[in-house]
DNA sequence: ATGTCAATTAATATCGATTTTATTGGAGGG
DNA sequence: CCCTCCAATAAAATCGATATTAATTGACAT
């Protein structure tokens, strides 16, 4: 019946779609901070029914992006400058314990892995922002995903999207400009290759510290 | 219409009131670990729609405690040793970082709320079973809430309800027989009323430590 | 003019039924 | 005897409509 026209053909379920956009729409600051999100509304801005829209904000509660009241529907997170720095502080903290332990695991295999989103992060920096957005996370990721600690992992995974909303808030889009982000992370790749631990989780974390500072400086309340 | 004859009249919704019951089901081992949870097998056992039980499993996926698995419904999330030991692991470290912070805020108000809530779980033990385990999370989130931290605080909260299931698969029910739990408690309590917190964080760790090997003793796999 | 309450409106929460998707069991072929 | 394919069944995902609940408006009394 639905012959399936669109570009990107395989949305999984309304479900799975519907979060994946929301979910951006909520990362770029299309919906804003504490916007109401009402059924009907997005029921159809994606159209699809209200149940898929409805499922797809209860998953996004636990991701902390979308907040649900009481009896009265849901609303987009809202943000503020001490949200912001619980974020940069647990990441920190997370990320710290996650990149020793991965480091600690280290192996061919993880090396290689590391390499190749290296890589790639380094080839879609030259194609769309959104492009290289995704295969920074990936990156990040890569560098923790050898603690094998699914729990820790997904922490992190939480945090640094909640991270990224407020670079697209501050910037109406990632802010690159200045820094030489790809210098860092040659830096961090390169502690990790050499199992130093220590330098490695320096360069992460002033990575972070560098960038906070900067979104920090850049909000008012 | 509905004339509200139910013992405890208040269920906010029938979403929330299901969400409390399957959490409750799978603390408690009620529904075992990995169990498959069909939608329909739990209408009829919480008697309400289906729309309430999706969702309330929706929810349950960001507590961790239920796993949605593609298109093919929901499961009570599987455990392990190795499952365990993060979670033992994550805990001592975000509990330390939670109690450090809320020490380091500490003022009168905040003492007036631990040693209320100290005494209430006293009070509880010598109730229920379920009595005591709700005031005993009151109390240990009591000590970590002044740090001021919401996501923290969340964390840890997470990973408080993972470990109590643990708790009541080893044992069938809370294992407080051997250990003198109580003066554990006073401890904890005592150097955190003397804001010292190395001392506190001291006690707090061993004593999830101390639960945390006698329950890997008794895990096989 | 202002605060309160009732009636209206709008949105959410829930239900029952339909459609889509996976699983199971069995028949036919290798 | 086992593997593959297809039909039958069961379950999940989705839809459209109804019931509940909160927000809004306006009338009325103070």
């Amino acid at each position: 019946m639905d012959v399936m026209l669109d570009t990107e053909g395989k949305e999984k379920s309304a479900t799975h779609g519907a979060y994946r956009r929301l979910r951006d729409m909520i990362l770029t600051g299309e919906l804003p901070p504490g916007q109401k999100l009402k059924i009907e509304q997005l029921r159809g801005l994606l159209d699809t029914g209200a149940s898929p829209v409805r499922e797809a904000l209860s998953l996004l509660t636990s991701d902390m992006l979308v907040e649900r009241i009481d009896q009265r529907g849901f609303r987009a997170a809202p943000v503020s400058k001490s949200n912001f720095e619980e974020i940069l502080l647990l990441r920190c903290n997370l990320e710290e314990t996650a990149l020793r332990a991965s480091i600690a695991n280290a192996d061919g295999a993880w090396e290689d892995r590391l390499v190749l989103r290296h890589h790639h992060m380094k080839k879609a920096s030259q194609k769309s922002a959104p492009d290289f957005e995704d295969a920074h996370k990936v990156f990040h990721m890569a560098l923790l995903e050898n603690a094998k600690l699914p729990l820790l992992l997904r922490y992190c995974s939480q945090l640094y999207d909640l991270n990224i909303r407020y670079r697209y808030l501050a910037a109406g889009g990632p802010s690159y400009k200045k820094r030489d982000i790809a210098a860092e992370h040659q830096q961090i790749l390169d502690a990790a290759l050499d199992y130093d631990a220590d330098s490695a989780t320096r360069h992460l974390l002033n990575h972070y510290r560098r960038t906070g500072e900067y979104l920090s400086s850049q909000m008012e309340s």
